[in-house]
DNA sequence: TCTGGGGTCCTAGGACCC
DNA sequence: TCTGGGGTCCTAGGACCC
């Protein structure tokens, strides 16, 4: 019998946070839009639109003025709360579509196809496009390889040629039309390749996908590391990424925000401090693990080269490993204290939790008490789900402050569309 | 005036040990 | 004047991704 290759499908969003807000505004549709990064700060996301004017991402937001202007582009501050709502929904659908998904970031996930020869993947991919059309309203494009990495390019093809109309399976070419196709595409397109290794590549003559997919493992691994090896079996079809369909838990969380005007006050850094704290307990609890390090850290705007400059960050040992808030909170002022300068113009400030481990196989501390335990944990608890159904926020700590100077600008935020009820679209009938 | 946030993996090199 | 070598563990930093 013959070994079936694998068939890996990447399904992602077409210009994902755009298209999320088009769908609650369909005059939207055709015109030039994009979305702002946290803080208003630089550009994360584009129409097509937009791409063809030459924005690139990541730009800053304030050098673009002038060509928004011009062009009538539309501007979004971020509005994660609608963006996590749609994603759920379409890997909901997409779940349906195979037994092993793989969620890979809020737009995209990874499916396993293999064994679904028998159906006609191209129309399979079709079919996901038309469900995820009709139930959510959000385009997606398919691609098919033989591995994760052949996956992503394929997708890459579907987005960019129209002959593909939105879907490519590498499994269904011929070896040297496939050849043909990755002559005529950047190394630097490849999963895994950024600007730095592209540089280095091309210093070895290495140019388009075909020159990677022909190049020796052995010989890339020596040069670069284990994984542009695996990037180069991967080109061939070599499958060695394997999917993960239960998503491990983190090793490490991040909270941190650039300021919405500059801090200069122990009281205004304190207040944001623990705000993030609370938010990253809340993640910590989430999935189930305590932090035995929390790391606090501070900056001031390194755009600003006149400005005196100062960044430090703390990494602050708890007691006992835990997750409950307050504990976090006092190892992050704890540290705040120690590094806090007077006389700075702060911008960001974060905290991170590290050395994070399973809280049900948590060693039993020498001297801990059952009690306080029991208490801390039923507290934790309660806060969680108060603010789980209420709303985030609904239960703070006083610490956080009311009126929030240092809170991020989100000027041109649009509404929480489908997760509070006073925020829904109201549609209304012409007669 | 205005420049995001959250994560992983890998390697090199230092510290330390025998 | 001579000045080991090998192994492990940890951390910082680079590179990448979305």
């Amino acid at each position: 019998m013959a070994v079936t290759r694998p068939s890996i499908a990447l399904v992602d969003c077409n210009n994902f946070y755009v298209s999320c807000e088009r769908v609650f505004n369909p005059k939207l549709n055709n015109k030039p839009v994009l979305v702002l990064s946290n803080n208003d700060g630089c550009v994360i996301a584009r129409s097509q639109e937009v791409k063809d004017l030459g924005i690139k991402m990541g730009v800053p937001w304030f050098k673009i003025q002038t060509l928004v202007k011009h062009h009538n582009i539309v501007v979004f501050s971020s509005n994660y709360t609608l963006y996590a709502d749609m994603s759920n929904r379409v890997m909901q659908i997409i779940s349906h579509f195979s037994p092993n998904q793989e969620i890979y970031s809020i737009d995209e996930c990874f499916l396993d196809l293999t064994g679904f020869q028998h159906l006609n993947l191209i129309d399979h991919g079709q079919r996901i496009r038309a469900t995820i059309k009709q139930f959510v309203g959000l385009p997606v494009c398919v691609g098919i390889g033989a591995s994760k990495t052949q996956a992503k390019l394929a997708n890459h093809l579907a987005k960019k040629r129209p002959a593909f109309e939105g879907v490519c399976d590498f499994n269904t070419l011929e070896p040297e039309g496939l050849d043909r196709l990755f002559s005529e595409i950047e190394v630097g397109e490849v999963w895994g390749v950024g600007s730095r290794t592209k540089k280095r590549l091309a210093e070895l003559s290495i140019h388009t996908v075909l020159d990677l997919k022909k190049s020796s493992p052995k010989v890339l691994r020596k040069q670069f590391s284990v994984v542009m090896e695996r990037t180069v079996r991967e080109l061939n079809g070599e499958s060695c990424i394997p999917l993960e369909e239960v998503a491990p838990p983190k090793e490490q969380l991040i909270c941190s925000r650039s300021f919405g005007a500059p801090v200069f006050s122990l009281i205004d850094l304190t207040q944001a401090v623990i705000t993030y704290t609370t938010r990253a307990a809340e993640k910590l609890r989430q999935q189930k693990s305590v932090a035995a390090l929390v790391y606090v850290f501070i900056e001031t705007n390194r755009f600003k080269v006149n400005e005196p400059q100062y960044n430090n960050g703390l990494l602050v040992p708890l007691p006992e490993p835990g997750n409950d808030t307050r504990l976090l909170v006092g190892a992050a002022l704890t540290g705040l204290k120690r590094i806090y300068k007077p006389g700075f113009a702060y911008k960001k400030a974060g905290i991170m939790l590290n050395d994070l481990s399973c809280a049900d196989a948590k060693q039993k501390g020498l001297f801990e008490d059952a009690e306080l335990q029991a208490h801390s944990k039923s507290l934790m608890q309660a806060i969680d789900k108060i603010n789980g159904i209420m709303g985030s926020g609904t239960i703070k700590f006083t610490g956080e402050g009311l009126k929030k100077r240092w809170q991020a600008k989100a000027e041109r935020k649009t509404p929480a569309y489908t997760t509070r009820i006073d925020e829904i679209p109201i549609a209304y009938a012409i007669g």
